[in-house]
DNA sequence: TTGCGCAAAGTTATCGATAACATAATGCTG
DNA sequence: CAGCATTATGTTATCGATAACTTTGCGCAA
């Protein structure tokens, strides 16, 4: 591009925008017939089509998507909330729903909650403004009353990411947190652990985390062994915390023989603090983690962890909005199968 | 919310929208009042902005963005088209973009171009008929005639991401990918390893990590040595496919001393394989990623990798876009500073 | 020939807001 | 108290499309 070219766009002198109208007179038709011809809907001959057609390349046409919208009031746009994008689980789970929306001529907008109930308020107001054709929000978290308030005047389908257990909007898509919470506690019953810890941040936030954590916690008191439990609120869901939280704990408890961690990104790092303290893993302790992300193959490290179907959550979610949008009677929610996955941080059996 | 309530909203009979008119009718002013009372412009008394305020309030109205976007012509939407969501590095571009523009207001449309510069054109149309105050594209892929002749007729300022060796459109904010691989060639050399070798995946596809490539070859050219490259284009750039490769460079070069991959994830899948196939890290072998995203620190390997500030080339890109949409002057790029990070796969010096 | 049915186009009203201009009420100056 | 700026509000046209209906023309059966 020449630097007059570029001068002229960023100085806003940009190229006029091509109308319908535009097309309709240079192919010597109604604007009604170019917007049929371009839609393919209607009655139109050959010919017809062919002049339009012809008019609309020349000119460079785009269509006005907003202009569109607002006339048929039917909307491609479906707004996505979660809680981090730069969160690998989040991602995965947004790249399913953008599998199988973008195909079918969806746009989504996605907005960056940071597990805030306020920001996500501001949010769900910001995209409702934009008429959906559908909400896609983490089930994982508390919800402010305004945001409740806000949903309740909605008229787009509003679907559950990521947590099954508690059934809220039109359709939830994800695990049962409480089954993960109880398939940890199993696996380290089985190997005859009894000083079991848990390590986690930010539960304050985290609902489907806390669920989890009190499914461990209930299962194993269930068995008489009481959950010694690590965790703080105002640091990152991370390794460094993960690494940080099981040095404090192993201070406290030496004993402990098991730890079931958030994530598997805290599991790393108090793998890191495990070895460095010269604890044998798993022959000393056991580690297990949550999600079953590509960090769970590490170099030498395969930790065990509960392996979550993410992008097929996107999926699933994305298929039930768009039977919705066509009114197909449908259920209430998928559940994500979980499925341990053994490595060699806990004890093969 | 009870059952019928939820009927009502999945069977479309949705709770009616509520207009300006209806809040101007029930205010008792003009619809025009109560668009400027909510915008906050023009001079409207205290007493009818309590009354309109209030009328706004009780109806529960929201604004319908699409009507006043088409209507003012300012867009506050900003379409961003990055190669992958899942790719933490672009993710992480993504949500310093996010951190910028959602505080003033604006919305991002997010693509997935899978590196496929025909699916990249057809997001680009796609997005600009949303009208968009502006859009970010990733810098390093090659661009098809499509999308260049959408970007010629554009009326937003477009601003490239990611890659800031090739100026095109408006603003480049990222990093020089030359000198990474300049940086890299001169790690190797001042450890006086002389058996470099090079492992990627899909560089037909990546024009940066190509350009790193390249930079790579030419400096070691330059001290007379000769890089070996094990690259495939048709698997993904992930820890398997660097476990893969490292296997087959390693049979067919044995000798080599020193490996620069194209990512941290496949750094760690050759590491993998180095390490169960015998050979130490570093004395033995040496190995350099790139990125520096969390993955360069595991449990026990601490990846030499070089650092980029993806959040902050987010950031500078959103700041730029603001910036021309307010017509100030401003330079043609920002370069993004990197840093090789030395961990303990390469040797101290 | 009448008239019905269908294909192929066009007309009008509308979507929900904002820009630009117009008007009415108020205050202040000389 | 005229004259004019200022404040407060309303009117009209418009953004770029689509829905719903209307019109025109033609073929063909009764």
């Amino acid at each position: 591009m020449s630097i007059e070219e570029r001068e002229k766009i960023v100085a806003s002198e940009r190229p006029k925008t091509v109308t319908l109208a535009e097309v309709a007179a240079k192919a010597g038709v109604s604007k009604m017939t170019v917007s049929k011809v371009l839609r393919e809907v209607g009655n139109i001959s050959e010919e017809t089509r062919q002049r339009v057609r012809q008019a609309a390349h020349e000119l460079g046409y785009l269509p006005n998507s907003l202009a569109g919208t607002l006339s048929s009031r039917r909307s491609r746009i479906v707004a996505v909330i979660i809680p981090s994008i730069s969160d690998i689980v989040y991602a995965e789970v947004l790249s399913g729903v953008n599998a199988i929306l973008r195909p079918r001529g969806f746009q989504t907008f996605i907005g960056e909650s940071q597990f805030d109930p306020s920001v996500e308020a501001d949010l769900i107001r910001a995209m409702l403004s934009f008429q959906p054709a559908g909400l896609l929000l983490n089930g994982g978290m508390a919800r402010s009353g305004d945001a409740e308030a806000l949903l309740a005047r909605r008229n787009c389908p509003a679907i559950q990411l990521w947590d099954c257990d508690r059934h809220a909007l039109d359709f939830s898509a994800g695990p049962s947190h409480e089954s993960a919470g109880r398939l940890v506690a199993k696996h380290f019953l089985d190997r005859g652990l009894r000083r079991i810890a848990y390590v986690g941040a930010e539960l304050d936030k985290d609902l489907s985390a806390r669920r989890r954590h009190l499914a461990l916690k209930s299962s194993l008191a269930a068995a008489g062994i009481d959950l010694v439990s690590m965790t703080c609120e105002d640091r990152p869901r991370q390794a460094a915390t993960g690494r940080f939280l099981t040095e404090q704990l192993m201070r406290m408890h030496p004993e402990i023989d098991g730890i079931h961690f958030l994530n598997d990104a805290m599991a790393l790092g108090g793998l890191s603090y495990l070895h460095q303290a010269g604890l044998p893993v798993p022959e000393r302790i056991s580690a297990v983690g949550f999600n079953g992300t590509s960090l769970a193959n590490a170099v030498r490290t395969r930790l065990t962890t509960i392996d979550v179907p993410r992008t097929e959550i996107g999926e699933k979610a994305a298929q039930a909005l768009l039977q919705m949008t066509e009114a197909q009677p449908m259920p209430d929610f998928w559940q994500a199968r979980l499925e341990l996955v053994q490595g060699n941080t806990t004890l093969a059996i």
